[in-house]
DNA sequence: CTAAATGCAAAACGTTTGCATATAG
DNA sequence: CTATATGCAAACGTTTTGCATTTAG
């Protein structure tokens, strides 16, 4: 799906929900399907949307993610640091797609697998509870850290 | 273990870092002990230390709290609803211990179990990544809230 | 005596909200 | 004409910081 579809297919699902693609939305999106590995936040992504659209807000590029989030569109993250990072649902991806967090320098890599279906059937049975979504997060170093730290 | 155990074990961490086991310090441990499945958040734990120590400020429990992190005598842990929550790490358990988050009452319940161990391993293969912690928690409804979403 | 820790108030931070204005169905 | 959306600035809640004071090795 190449991403005039993707923004076809978002528009819909707006407009579903009485919501309109503004321009600011549609930069908020761009902006995203450009850094699809990029886990932005809010600030680095009204950054890059002030770039195709200098007038826009913070508050603006927060109610887009926020209106994103709702229709499924964006995945919001959070790593502890105090500020969510946001980046487009893959579809079918959302429950093989995890993340590794370099603790010295940052960097956020992926890890796709489904770890966690067997799992969470035995949550239902043995807990009694109902998963519907998981965040699993590594904590690590990534390669070039750890030839750092040896030295 | 002992209470009183655990509190000279801290002592000895604290020491080795030339820090003090004050009296802010053991009241906020104190609140984490009598409070082990309670997921603190910051201020609550300040409201409880205050109960115990009426003149304590937040500012010591937030500096109290971020040093037992440093020493791994505290875990921080964040659901993304903007406050992180504190509990007292558990000996050999911080690998099989995962949180089940009800999206409707907002409720903590925990599910033990080394689910990750072998994910880990090939993680190191296959992604170069040497992972030192992990963390997962899954999203959902308990039984009382399931329930009550059905009627 | 000196290094570490405290309480308080102020500042900082990311995020949300109120409101008047603009935009589009 | 009415809903929805916007930009701006102010407000918000959590966390951090500066600083003068206290505490303890």
């Amino acid at each position: 799906m190449n991403k005039k579809q993707v923004m076809q297919d978002i528009r819909k699902h707006l407009e579903q929900s009485s919501s309109r693609l503004t321009p600011q939305r549609e930069a908020v999106i761009q902006v995203l399907m450009s850094h699809q590995t990029g886990h932005l936040s809010a600030e680095e992504i009204y950054l890059y949307t002030k770039k195709l659209l200098p007038e826009i807000g913070l508050a603006t590029v927060y109610r887009s993610l926020e209106l994103l989030e709702k229709l499924n569109v964006v995945y919001k993250l959070e790593y502890g640091d105090g500020q969510s990072r946001y980046e487009l649902t893959r579809a079918n991806e959302e429950h093989y797609h995890h993340h590794l967090i370099c603790q010295s320098c940052g960097a956020i890599s992926e890890f796709n697998d489904d770890l966690l279906g067997d799992i969470e059937k035995r949550i239902a049975e043995e807990a009694d509870f109902t998963v519907t979504d998981h965040c699993l997060r590594f904590f690590g170093f990534c390669a070039k850290c750890r030839t750092k730290e040896q030295a």
